[in-house]
DNA sequence: GTGAAAGCGCTAACAC
DNA sequence: GTGTTAGCGCTTTCAC
């Protein structure tokens, strides 16, 4: 089933390609009524422009790579829609990369993405600082990087759609205290994440606030995998240290929290309450549904898209950094 | 930050380009010496074929287009793996349509990824039949398709990717009577997706071998989200229909269930036992976790990018249907 | 207002 | 064993 192509068309009509190709571009130099002849043909022939030969021809390769650190909760998924929802329309294609939060396997995707000459590189980090490197010979090579949700250190000069997790994490920790809640327990993040530290720092300056921090409620979990909260919960319940709430870093970990929870009969939210940071379907999937901050992340792929082209268009136009709201939801988890 | 081309190597070595091409493909018909100095070179200066161009050349997009109805649960994600993993390394880019279980969007989707000229598609339907006009136009174009988990009825020449619901759907029903189970309902899916009938009817012949069946454990839900599900067995008990075992067509109308039922303080497994059918890391990030059918999600994405690969070397290979092995795995849910 | 021709980066048929 | 050339589908000078 061969494609038409220009030439056909030119060789139906007994007119040169580039008078064809004026037509379909909407060029003024094409008399009206050839214009309509053109347009008329395409149509019923079913010519359909070929977009390899439009790229190779712009130098483009109207692709842009999106790296993610796991796709088992619908998070990336939704940052996903937004950044598809702006670049489809525009012809791009998205080569999505799934890093399981390694960054070895962050690296080789970054590499497959330069194999593939991807316009601009969108990314959610593993950990923080490993694969600098990496960013910054991407970057060399003149390809824009746009980082969102967990962003490296300032020292790269990038374009970055985040919400404040300082804040935001200080508004959850207090709505906790609000509802009556002392002993808040931060099932932290792993450190290397930017977001990890911010999140714990706006607990703490809280809880300090209100005269009940204890450093024996921060617990660390080694990883961000479900059964990393439920270990994490785990340990310092067996440590016999009290608390009547849980703070997560992220959905998934407060999951795990709570099946421990669950297993040791301990009620949610009547004993021990749990809020989390995030914002995916998933929080409303389980019982019970989880109070958690949740994040515009379909706005946040649309934002990124669009930083994204922005840099494609000029390489040297200042970078942005876009601070999204989010919203805290409250939910029968607290 | 300009590529480094063929050409530049060539005037860079004052070879034709021919003889770069020649070496960079281990043609035999260049002198060792040659060779070797081009590969340097090329190595030295950072050289990366134009894909753009070789696709131009070939007539290939090597691109492929992939369908799926839904990516809140990370049913899609696993296959995509799998695809990924065979498509990536042979320089395919995948391009990735959520349809959110809306037969206009996957008909938006097909026509986007006819846009971009895609290679082949790999689907899962939404639902049957709604679409069949688009699918057949697809292949009259040359465009193999291949469908995975849902699939259309057999009038398609198409090559498939199943797990066999009916018996593995008896089997799990049989699994629940021999746990002592006897008023087991079957939350069904939509009867415009085939895998509905096939579980749906696995169920019948179990529960019509033990003389158990009864048509009012028949919950038919009217979509496929957490929501549905919930209203679903909400409806059941409002009506005071007595079961002590939900067996429920996906994960996701599971959970709806098992949350409605944890609202009303039934026991999940001592009060009602619920199994389902899908094979994700939701079953097991739940309270209790879920008993549930494993398919082996990864790898029917690897298989469907094989039977790709199959139909786009030669479009007119016979179709093939391959049905995979699924996993009973039991857990506290039963 | 239209056509001829060059060129994007690469491969392959054809010379030599 | 190497070079020359044409061509993949398209846009875009440059002529006329």
């Amino acid at each position: 089933m061969k494609r038409i192509t220009i030439k056909d068309l030119s060789k139906f009509l007994s007119l040169s390609t580039s008078t064809i190709s004026r037509a379909l571009l909407h060029d003024k130099n094409v008399n009206e009524e050839t214009r309509k002849r053109i347009l008329d043909a395409a149509e019923k022939l079913g010519y359909k422009p070929n977009l390899t030969a439009l790229n190779l021809q712009s130098g483009q390769s109207k692709t842009i790579g999106f790296v993610v650190p796991e796709m088992i909760t619908p998070f990336s998924a939704k940052v996903l829609k937004g950044i598809q929802n702006i670049l489809y329309p525009l012809g791009y294609r998205i080569i999505i990369t799934q890093s399981d939060e390694d960054s070895c396997i962050e690296r080789k995707n970054l590499q497959l993405l330069e194999e593939f000459n991807v316009d601009a590189i969108i990314i959610n980090l593993c950990h923080e600082t490993y694969n600098n490197d990496i960013y910054q010979h991407i970057m060399k090579q003149g390809t824009p990087l746009i980082f969102f949700d967990r962003i490296p250190h300032e020292s790269l000069d990038v374009s970055k759609v985040i919400v404040n997790d300082y804040i935001k994490a200080s508004l959850m920790v207090e709505y906790l205290i609000k509802t009556g809640r002392k002993r808040i327990v931060h099932m932290m993040g792993p450190a290397t994440i930017r977001n990890a530290m911010e999140r714990v720092n706006g607990y703490k300056r809280i809880l300090m606030k209100y005269n009940i921090f204890d450093e024996n409620l921060i617990v660390q979990a080694d990883g961000m995998t479900f059964e990393h909260g439920k270990k994490a919960i785990k340990q310092l319940i067996s440590k016999n240290i009290e608390f009547d709430s849980i703070f997560a870093f992220s959905d998934t970990l407060a999951l795990g929290a709570m099946n421990y929870l669950h297993e040791q009969k301990i009620r949610i939210p009547d004993d021990v309450a749990v809020a989390s940071f995030s914002g995916t379907e998933l929080s409303s999937m389980v019982f019970p549904q989880l109070t958690s901050v949740q994040q515009p992340l379909e706005k946040m792929g649309e934002i990124a898209a669009e930083l994204a082209l922005e840099k494609i268009k000029n390489n040297s136009s200042p970078s942005k950094c876009i601070m999204m709201d989010a919203e805290l939801i409250y939910r029968a988890s607290t």
